[in-house]
DNA sequence: CCCATTTAGTTAGCTAGCCTAACTAAGTTT
DNA sequence: AAACTTAGTTAGGCTAGCTAACTAAATGGG
């Protein structure tokens, strides 16, 4: 007889749910905060992806996202009209376009992830070392926890 | 003259960025694996939360949630159509609904987090016990932070 | 060289989740 | 009893995801 499902759960699966559920509360957190730079955390995400990442095609961005092309051209297309991101034609395929971060755009990522971040970088001053440090380092496993292939 | 916003940034910054980043893509990954179970995130966390904390307001909830009440309306409203949560008068509040995990709410939140978790526990068998343990803080800490007040 | 296929990206149309503003109804206070 | 507060819903707007269907360009086979 299978044991009650809700009674001693696998630890592995209580840790994901933990990660689950810690990722869901933090980012609605976060949310809020990012109301101050304008912008959207989708798209603020994209901008600092074309920032940091340099020149890159739509296709690349949305690779990097994680989401189809469908779900990046609205975002690209906002961030155009801002005048963040510029399009340049691919010289190698008429195609595709080059997306390109524009000197607004990268002062913007950097004020905006310094205001953003704001709030929270002030309440992690109150978080001992050794627990930033674990906070780091989970940073890193998330990112390769959700960059791995469906085996 | 303030230094070049983009060098050497605040590490605390650096930190809360990275936190906001791994989060957006893990959530962006498990997302997937959420369809499965036929609930949306949103719903599974909102019923896993009258699951495991027994019977509650609505504005317990969407407290619980973080969120406004008119988010939690549909929400509930989802759930009950499926049959997996009931409303009952409060009889100290003719204004106030009791929600209540049925059966098949339990049941339901017990297989979705197994399915849910499945393919990220699977990945996380992979990770070393002492990463493990790092994430397993590291999530109880976002949840401190994701709870905090701004000051 | 031309036709069929593939690929890059957009458009259209759907669902969900988040919000504020405005409302109803019930409880509370003066 | 009137005024205020509180619980929850409704209405309406925006963002972010998706699939399906499209245009236009690249590619490859006969």
């Amino acid at each position: 007889m299978p044991r009650d499902a809700t009674a001693r759960p696998d630890p592995l699966e209580e840790l994901a749910d933990a990660l689950h559920s810690a990722s869901i509360h933090l980012l609605r957190r976060l949310r809020r905060e990012d109301d101050a730079t304008g912008l959207t955390p989708a798209r603020l995400s994209a901008l600092s992806v074309v920032v940091f990442g340099g020149p890159m095609r739509i296709s690349d961005l949305a690779r990097t996202e994680q989401v189809r092309t469908p779900t990046i051209t609205p975002i690209i297309a906002a961030l155009e009209t801002d005048g963040l991101v510029v399009r340049e034609a691919d010289p190698r395929d008429a195609r595709a376009w080059i997306l390109r971060a524009t000197p607004k755009g990268q002062k913007l990522t950097a004020q905006g992830r310094a205001r953003r971040v704001a709030r929270l970088a002030a309440q992690l001053r109150d978080v001992p070392a050794g627990d930033r440090a674990i906070l780091r380092r989970a940073a890193v496993l998330m990112q390769e926890l959700a960059r791995k292939d469906p085996a």
